[in-house]
DNA sequence: TACGAAATGTAGCAATGGCTACGGATGATG
DNA sequence: CATCATCCGTAGCCATTGCTACATTTCGTA
């Protein structure tokens, strides 16, 4: 009888999907970060930056080793392969620059650090642009 | 031997619970849509907003009634409580602000659209008040 | 070197959100 | 009012990400 509700411009469909990429994101940057500070990283840094149990952890980090983005063996440090090394930079980049978008926009560092980690996996490529853009000013 | 590293401001512990909420919010609001557009809301009609199999719609439209969001029966239209009708009206506004901020930053309305869908659930109260400062000139 | 604490792995459970396949309910139409 | 297409529910599968409990490995130190 009606017109037919037209679908969302971005599918929800591959909700896990992206879900399991916004771990990987996090995950290869936390490894990186955790390198430079600590010089190494373990299962447990990771446990204690994500607040997650050390179990948790262990079977993502597994995981993202299939995926050749992390290198670990058996009670060995996690480290990143060339391809996770060059996903946490990218991330990391677009992490800091939300971030200091959030703070020029009159946000305290306090909510701008908490809000970005989630609105990071979101911001794509035209709107990362329109924030640089905006900290040009 | 050296510092530890402090957890994250935001804990990422509650990962599968802040997606449940994400879930929450997408739902309300889309069931609050899809009345305004269509003058009921089927589980088919979100089934195909989202993309996603009536199965899976029916399963968490379950949830949501449980968690006193939505008001279902079996066979019958989905129609929000008065909790998920609040919730629906805060999401909705967050969201139109999220997008008419992202658009106001200069960027297309099409990759507005895209984005703001995922930041929207990831911005705090002080951040939307900066958009709305912003969106004021 | 041998012990014990700390780190990591494994087993197995729950919740969430995908799916297909199948069966029952509803409602329009002949 | 009988039929059939459409809608919806149920059963049961998988993946992801939480967890606790328990087993194993590592490593500093007695």
């Amino acid at each position: 009888m009606e017109e037919k509700v037209k679908a969302r411009s971005v599918p929800f469909s591959q909700t896990r999907s992206r879900h399991a990429s916004e771990t990987a994101e996090d995950y290869v940057e936390a490894v990186m970060e955790l390198i430079e500070e600590l010089g190494e990283c373990r299962v447990l840094d990771l446990a204690r930056y994500f607040n997650v149990s050390h179990v948790t952890v262990s079977r993502i980090v597994k995981r993202l080793h299939d995926e050749n983005l992390l290198y670990s063996q058996p009670y060995k440090p996690v480290e990143l392969t060339a391809e996770g090394s060059k996903l946490a930079k990218r991330v990391k980049e677009r992490h800091e620059i939300v971030l200091a978008f959030l703070i020029a926009l009159g946000v305290d560092r306090t909510n701008a650090e908490i809000d970005s980690e989630g609105i990071e996996h979101h911001v794509g490529s035209k709107t990362l642009a329109a924030m640089k853009r905006f900290l040009k000013k």
